[in-house]
DNA sequence: ACGCTGATTAGACATCTGTCAAGATAGACG
DNA sequence: CGTCTATCTTGACAGATGTCTAATCAGCGT
């Protein structure tokens, strides 16, 4: 929920970090942004976040758990890890809880591989 | 080795996906997707992947041992999970073994978190 | 051929992770 | 209040992961 997400400090990620092209990764940053990147090391976090992302506005839970052959607390599991790693946020309305994307900490981690096209590789 | 690398089927990311504001991510994409972010969550490898990419060049294996407290084959096995998820290449040139780092592979990870600035998030 | 150095592989072990079933919590509606 | 629905939490367990030591492989020099 949004008390919850505000609780867990805020990532350290956004803003963070000039591309991997740039300059060496610190030792404290690649373990924040391991953090980051463990949260979209998963098949059914990535199609969640892109059913979140994706969407316009927010995205409820009940719209979410459809697609996927999973129990309704791994779901759960799940959309907590993507919040806890600050790449969604949340919050209760009524009966439903509904979910959008943080861009501000998603934006970063593109920019970090963000790197130029080489001739070899 | 190169050879090696040739042997591990090429990840089927490169220009395999729309940003994921774009539209949903299959399950199969999303498992590939995730395979490639799996081998970005560690902090180790990513400041492997740094240092190689920072690199002009190719990198020395015994260039990148030093930065870490870890053991030889510590950093081999990360640098093994990075070549198998695509995201480096590597080569022995007489004694020593260089990496260099798949652009093409890298990018379309950077495409896919590209996502618009949000107003909420 | 032999040993030396750089790098990888194999095997072992503790820790972390994804999943589920069962129970708990939050709100809507009689 | 009681119950129904939607969601989350807890506890358990199989499988994956990061690290190490010991052993192996690939070249270079003598």
């Amino acid at each position: 929920m949004s008390k919850q997400a505000e609780a867990v400090p805020a990532l350290p990620v956004a803003g963070c970090c000039a591309p991997l092209v740039a300059a060496p990764l610190a030792a404290e940053q690649a373990v924040d942004l391991a953090r980051a990147f463990k949260a979209l090391a998963d098949p059914v976090r990535l199609r969640l976040l892109s059913l979140i992302t994706s969407a316009e506005g927010e995205t409820c839970v009940c719209d979410l758990t459809a697609g996927f052959d999973l129990t309704g607390p791994t779901i759960s599991h799940h959309l907590k890890v993507l919040r806890e790693a600050g790449l969604v946020d949340s919050e209760r309305r009524g009966t439903w809880v509904f979910y959008w994307p943080r861009t501000a900490n998603l934006r970063p981690l593109a920019a970090l591989l963000d790197v130029p096209a080489r001739v070899r590789g």
